[in-house]
Order: C-alpha cells, then structure tokens, then sequence
DNA sequence: CCAACATATTAAATCCGTTTAATAAGGTGA
DNA sequence: TCACCTTATTAAACGGATTTAATATGTTGG
C-alpha cells in the first residue's frame, strides 16, 4: 500500500546492504565506525549486526587495539555466504565466473556459444553450476544486444534470442535474482565501479570500442547507464563526421580523403568522435581499451581533438582493459544484488 | 548527525511538498484522494492538513459529493498565500514576473538591463518588487551563462558577474529561497514540466535554439538537467560535422562548398546535428523555435535526418515557444521552492 | 421515520529508528 | 591496588508515520 516515502522493508533491506558493503570495502569494522560511515544510529547497527551474526554472515570477532578505554569489537564479513555467478555470453563461446563477495573467484570457464544454439543450452549451464554450487544467490549475464530491464531488445544475427525476457525467464526457471545487461554498459559500469567510492560525486563516463563488428559504446552518466528512448544510445558509427562518411565509414577503412592526403582518417576520426561527445555530453572521461591503443595513441587522439574543443573542456583520456572492466561490471552488478539480499535469506 | 536514510525533517518537508503541488494539481482533493495519490497514510494527510488550514494555507472546503456514505470534505489550496519572483536577465532588457502558485500573473515590467550595469541594479529591483509584493516567497534567476549550483560559472560579454555566487548573494541579502538557471535549461525544463505529470516515466530532451549569438541547446535527461563536467555540455557549435566545418561555422553563414552546390548548408548542418544527437543519447525529442523554425523545416529536417539514422532511432521533432518555455521553466524553479518551504514559513 | 448500511474521521496501538541515560569494561597514575 | 577516567554496550524514553479499531455522519429502502 505504501512504498513512496517511508517503507520500512526498503529502509531494512538499504541499511542491511550498507552494512555488509562497508565490512567488505573496510575489511573489518567496529559499531561505531560503521553507524558514523553509514549515518545509522548505533543502536540500529548493533540490532542488524546481532542478526547477521546469528545467521552466520559474520567472521569470528576480534577486540580493537585500545584507544584509552574499553576495547570495540571488530566484525567482519564472511565472504563466503554467498557466491556470485557471472556468465559472459560472445558470440564465440560462452564463458562464466563463480566468485564470492570479495570478489576471489571460486570456479570459471567456459563453454559453447550458446547465443549460436538456443537457450536450452543456457539452463543446462546454470543448473549445472548452481548444482555445483549451491551457495550461488545471483545472477548476471552479459550480452551483445540492447537490453530493457532483462528483454533483449536487439540481438542481431541472433534470432532465437530477440525480445525474449532472460531476466524473468531466469528468475522464476532458478529461484535466483538476476540481472541482464549489455557489454559495453557493463564495462562502464565496471570500470566505474572499481574505483569509485559509493559515496563519491559520480563521474560521466563514455567507454569507446572499436570491434570487428563496428565500434559501439557505453555511457555513463552521473552514475546512471545511459540508453536512450530505443535503446540506441551510444551507437556511434552513425555519428555523421564527414561531408561524406559517418564515424562508421570513416573507421571501416583509411579511406583515401582529398582533405586528409596521408590517407588515415582514423585518428582524426576518434579525436572528432571525442569532440562530439565533448560538445555534447562534456564528460569526465572517455576511455579506451588497452587492447586497441597506447599511450601514443592517446596522445595523438588528444593533440587532435583540441584542434576542435577548447582543452579545458576535454575529457581525461583513459587507457583500460576492457575483458577486466566487463569482468568487474558483471560480478558488481552480481554483487548489488547479492547485498540486497534479506538477511537469512536463501 | 543523520540526514542519509530517515531524515524526518526531510520527510516533512516532502510529504508538505506533495500535499500542495497534489492540491494545485487537482484543484481539489479529498483526504482520501491524496492519501492514496501519495501513498502516505490517512491520519498522517489529515493531520499535515490540519495544520495547513490552520496557517491559512486552504481554501473554505466545500463537501464532496456522496457516493452511498458520509459525505467528505474537499479541500484546496489557495494559490495568493505565496508569490514567485522570475528574473530574465537578458543582453538587451531584464524583465520579471509575479505569480501565485496556481502560475496565475500578478504582475511584471521591464527594466534596463542589469547585465550590461552592475549588481546594484539587479538588487534595486528586487528589494522594489519584494517591497511591492511582500508575498513573495520565493526568487528563480534566468541568465545566459553557464551555472553551477547557483554560481555564474561563465558569462561572456560581461566581466562584472564573473564566478558571482548569485544564489548565495540574493539568499542572504533577502533572505528568499533563490535558483539561478541557463536559459536554455530553463527552457527544456519548462517545456518539460508544462506538460508532464511529476509521476510519469521522464523523458529526455534536448531544446535547440540558434540565437544571433551562436547556436545553443538544453539538455533534459530522465527529467534532469544535464550540466557536464565543465558546464560545457550543449555547446553545440563545437560539433564538427563536416570536414571544414563545425556546426556553428556551418550555421554562421550559407557557406558555399563543392558538395551542397545550392549552397544551403543549414538545413544539412542541423539534421546532422539531430543525427549526432540521435546516435549519442538518443531522446524521446528534439525541440525548436516556433520563431526559427516551421513545419515545413520541420518536415525537411526530418526527411534528411533520415539519410543518417535509422527513422525508428530518430526522436520526435517538436515545434514550441521558447519564450513561454523559458517562462514556465523559470515559474516552475520558484514554484518548486514555494512548494518545499516549511509550513507557516514566512 | 427508522433500521441497516456505507463511507469519513478520530483514537488507540504498533513499529522502527533515534536520542538520551545508565551500565559495563578496560586503561592510568598515585 | 584502588579511585578515576575513557570508551563500548545495553536499556529506556521518544518521535513520527502506519495499521487497526472505534466512532461519527451521512444515505437508502421499507
């Protein structure tokens, strides 16, 4: 009946969250450094950290050293409870990573491409895993499609899959909450969430990618993914740069360009793409992968884009690994779930 | 010490908010009505009514119509307990406005422009309109310049208000609730809230204005503002978008280029921005001037938008008046802050 | 016009987190 | 070792919204 201001389930279940995400960033924490970080009064901390502990969530306690009088006890959280399962699902294969709290993965591999079979395949690899594991409390799956809230939106290539509704298929086919989302979005997301503090002023964030299947990308706004009105946002090869070609084009090949005569486009390409989002989004950052350029590329990428933007409103230009960005991504959006878990749960 | 999970004055205050902008927008209600419009309980609507009525904040109730059982009481808000104050401050002229909260006029004028004076002016003019109509409780503050939290981050053309804290000097001096906002912003978040409902799904805009003074835009995403990392987002002139061109340079003039022979390269330079924006954010809408543009450029811009974006990827092509969205915007700022002030506040 | 019913309002009990007070447990110096 | 100090924990009182019960005030049909 209620549920807009003040329901107290929510209130339950964002204090328990809390608790157990800042044992895990701190490591160990005492009652009161807990109930002064997350804004809780002491006796609320002492009351859930009593239910966590009889549900076993908690490690065996140590005393704090002494600061002049009665030593604290320090909790800290078992990992252990629960287990995240992240499956990856490209177009080659399909690969998965079971990984407690901490983020230490427990048991990993891989498996056929279950995008280029059906998604029989899928819960036969889930099932087994969750039977393998039984400690396994939530699910995420990475995919190259557009996603709305669990329904892949467009899959290309792969029919079988489009518009289906994974999220709801997996939830009620395992019982276990579930969270569906795009690869480059999970990269943001995981790049992001890797260092940033929850607490920090959140950063925008576009995370470029040149595949061999058209480059594509994944933004980040105020902590929020970005997916537009068809979930089309980010689809950058349709960005019109040139009198004549579109970032797309311009990537596909060095075209040979009256304007450009050394024959690549493509730096001037990116440092352009840059600027559009530069002028447009103005972001805190605009990261590349590792894998597709270097330091000197970056350079280059940023001498040019100034030739388009005043530098001060450039963004930083970043260099990741985008496998352990999407990696992160995952098992981040396996672990908010895994936190919001009543307490006791199974 | 609190103020992260339960802040109870902070609850106050927003079920106050929602208890008025519900009566301003039903023109009437019931108990019954708001209680669960706003899922907040019986007894807690009646009591916060209670106290408004006391303060004189309700209109004389009229009794519901029966339907099979006691007949209930209808209240309403009187929309003269409180006045907004809106400020254009524009290159040419500074003109205000006074309204009550139902957006009715009471009263507004023109004055010399405070941009091209000084401080003392802008001052003058408030401390005669407050004095005039010491209902007013509240202040909202247009300007062309870039703003962060109420400090004018970048205005060209006019050095004196450079990094002035306006909101900090108006909210001390008269000791009013204050907002300053870009205009442009102003303008989306008018268009916006003119004819959305607070509880609908928030879209996202972007307004497109090209002012004798350089193109500019407002960006509205899921019902926020977008301000970028360096208040540079929207610079829409930036955007390169032809291999000698951005598109301000595009705009500045029909230049003639060997590949639009008919030398009109405004209607492509703005289609290919509305492609940009379409493969970047991708929103439900894209608005223009009634007083720049018609349905027939409408018609063109969207016709040619197509040879970049897929059509069911393109957002809506909107036709609106930008002073009155301007105006909205600027009400609505003031009226949220009215809305939000403690109950008998003065 | 009155019994039976429907809906509105008011009152009491409850729930949950916070604030404040009381108690426990460990240090320190004479 | 014992007063005394500092800090931790537990217990009681409080505040504010919700849920549930009781009461008030209408309507309707015989």
């Amino acid at each position: 009946m209620n549920g807009s201001i003040a329901d107290p389930k929510a209130v339950r279940r964002t204090i328990l969250r809390n608790l157990r995400s800042a044992l895990l960033e701190l490591g160990s924490a005492t009652k009161a450094e807990l109930s002064d970080r997350l804004g809780v009064s002491f006796p609320t901390v002492s009351k859930f950290l009593g239910q966590m502990e009889k549900a076993g969530e908690l490690l065996p306690v140590q005393l704090d050293d002494s600061s002049g009088g009665r030593r604290a006890n320090r909790y800290s959280y078992n990992p252990e409870v629960m287990l995240g399962l992240a499956l990856f699902l490209e177009r080659t294969e399909t690969s998965y990573i079971v990984f407690n709290c901490a983020g230490e993965v427990k048991d990993q591999g891989h498996a056929a491409s279950v995008l280029t079979a059906d998604i029989t395949d899928f819960d036969a690899l889930i099932a087994a895993l969750v039977n393998k594991h039984p400690q396994i409390s939530a699910v995420s799956v990475g995919v190259p499609a557009a996603v709305n809230n669990g329904r892949l939106i467009y899959i290309p290539e792969y029919e079988q899959f489009h518009d289906l509704d994974l999220k709801a298929h997996c939830e009620q086919r395992f019982q276990l909450p579930t969270v569906i989302e795009n690869d480059m979005n999970a990269a943001v997301y995981g790049y992001y969430m890797a260092r940033h503090q929850r607490s920090e002023l959140q950063p925008s964030l576009v995370y470029l990618y040149f595949g061999q299947n058209g480059p594509g990308s994944g933004i980040m706004l105020d902590g929020n993914i970005m997916r537009g009105s068809s979930f089309f946002s980010g689809e950058v090869s349709f960005v019109p740069l040139y009198d004549q070609y579109n970032f797309g084009e311009a990537m596909r090949a060095s075209h040979p360009h009256p304007r450009f005569p050394d024959g690549d486009l493509s730096v001037d390409a990116v440092a352009r793409l840059i600027a559009v989002f530069a002028a447009v989004l103005n972001p805190h950052g605009v990261i590349l992968s590792r894998h597709e350029a270097n330091e000197g590329l970056l350079a280059q990428l940023e001498a040019a884009s100034q030739a388009y933007i005043p530098r001060e409103h450039l963004p930083a230009f970043i260099l990741s690994d985008w496998e352990q960005d999407y990696l992160y991504g995952l098992q981040g959006l396996s672990l908010d779930l895994m936190l919001s878990r009543e307490a006791g749960g199974n």
